[in-house]
DNA sequence: GTCTATAGAGTGATAGAC
DNA sequence: GTCTATCACTCTATAGAC
């Protein structure tokens, strides 16, 4: 099936070209002249733009499914941290898929449906682990009903928009996934006990002060 | 000047396109309709689409630069609570001077740098509130450098996309500026003295349980 | 100041040869 | 599976009458 090949070859250059120019301005024929093949061809493939855009959406939101199911029967804070890098490099790699959100609901509200579910689940995994680890003796007893799940519906506009505000204040070079981690877990800090203080000394600040060195 | 009236009325009619269909997705021929004129007439006024998203910006950044400028000289808890009232009204009200900010970015790039400045101003108005209220003996001394810097940094993109989030995910109506305030002051208060939570739970804390009451 | 009419440059999608 | 050619349509911007 060398048509695969070609399938892959258009959503890959669709989602360098959305990427760069958001899912309104790319043309038809930018994404053809991307790979060397003309308009025809990629019509011929994907029946319109709109099915460019619905494969692309699906590769993308089983890439971001997989970083969920790396949540894990027993998560501690290292599993929280990889969790963490795993999101950033995704993305980084694609920030139009969040920053295009609001563009897809407008659009192609079917797609817009299957992303709620999955942000519903991913806020309620970052507040399972809140639970998880007050259970453990790491997390204090929540001082105020209500408050965990704010802070973890805090901590998902944070994950999702740190990235793509950074690179809307053109401050992409100094960025990098160790000022990002630290930024999420000064939203868990505040709330540790003094043994998950001890655990996060221990385990997490190591991580975060390594300087970006290479091997 | 009759010409004011029906520049105005375009600059209005635009505001609310832009804010339901966002910025790329608006036709000139659109604007004239919603407001009854001929396109040729819009022309009349405005040069090009471009002139009308100029003007549409050069308005918003006033009542945002409006918002900005209730910082006072001394900066009390009460101060930023009102400040966070305005901006959540500010931000509900124009939801795509947010949410196309890369694509202001990507089209207009002379119309962005402008508005870079006034976020780093917004930021560091931020922090400067974590420094004052800090010399008040309100907020604790910064249990680790930069950490304030970074709170500051947190706050800021929970600001500007909590409303523009919530969007998205649909949850339009059960938003309301008191969740919102909840929100930014959750980030605040694991910093604050016993001086500072008394101060908060005295002021602050009677404002944020109000139901949204009439009157 | 406002209109109608239209030029001119895309843009998405299709038909049909190879 | 890929191409060329082209249609039908949309959008911005302009020209010129009123």
């Amino acid at each position: 099936m060398a048509d695969l090949n070609t399938k892959q070859k258009i959503i890959k250059a669709s989602i360098r070209l959305f990427n760069e120019n958001g899912l309104a301005n790319v043309r038809l024929q930018q994404i053809a002249n991307e790979i060397g093949i003309s308009p025809g061809n990629l019509a011929y493939h994907f029946r319109n733009k709109e099915a460019i855009i619905e494969a692309v959406d699906e590769d993308l939101f089983e890439e971001a499914a997989e970083i969920l199911s790396t949540y894990r029967i027993f998560p501690n804070l290292i599993d929280f941290d990889n969790q963490l890098s795993k999101y950033y490099s995704f993305i980084q790699k694609y920030p139009f898929y969040f920053l295009d959100m609001l563009e897809i609901q407008r659009q192609y509200p079917e797609m817009h449906s299957k992303r709620q579910v999955q942000v519903c689940k991913m806020i309620s995994q970052i507040h399972k682990r809140f639970a998880f680890n007050q259970s453990r003796g790491l997390i204090l007893e929540e001082p105020r009903a209500g408050l965990y799940n704010e802070i973890a519906e805090a901590i998902w506009v944070l994950i999702t928009f740190w990235v793509p505000q950074n690179l809307i204040r053109g401050s992409e070079a100094s960025m990098n996934v160790l000022e990002f981690k630290q930024m999420i877990w000064n939203q868990v800090y505040p709330y540790f006990t003094d043994q998950g203080q001890a655990e996060f000394e221990q385990l997490i600040r190591p991580l975060l002060k390594q300087r970006s060195a290479g091997s």
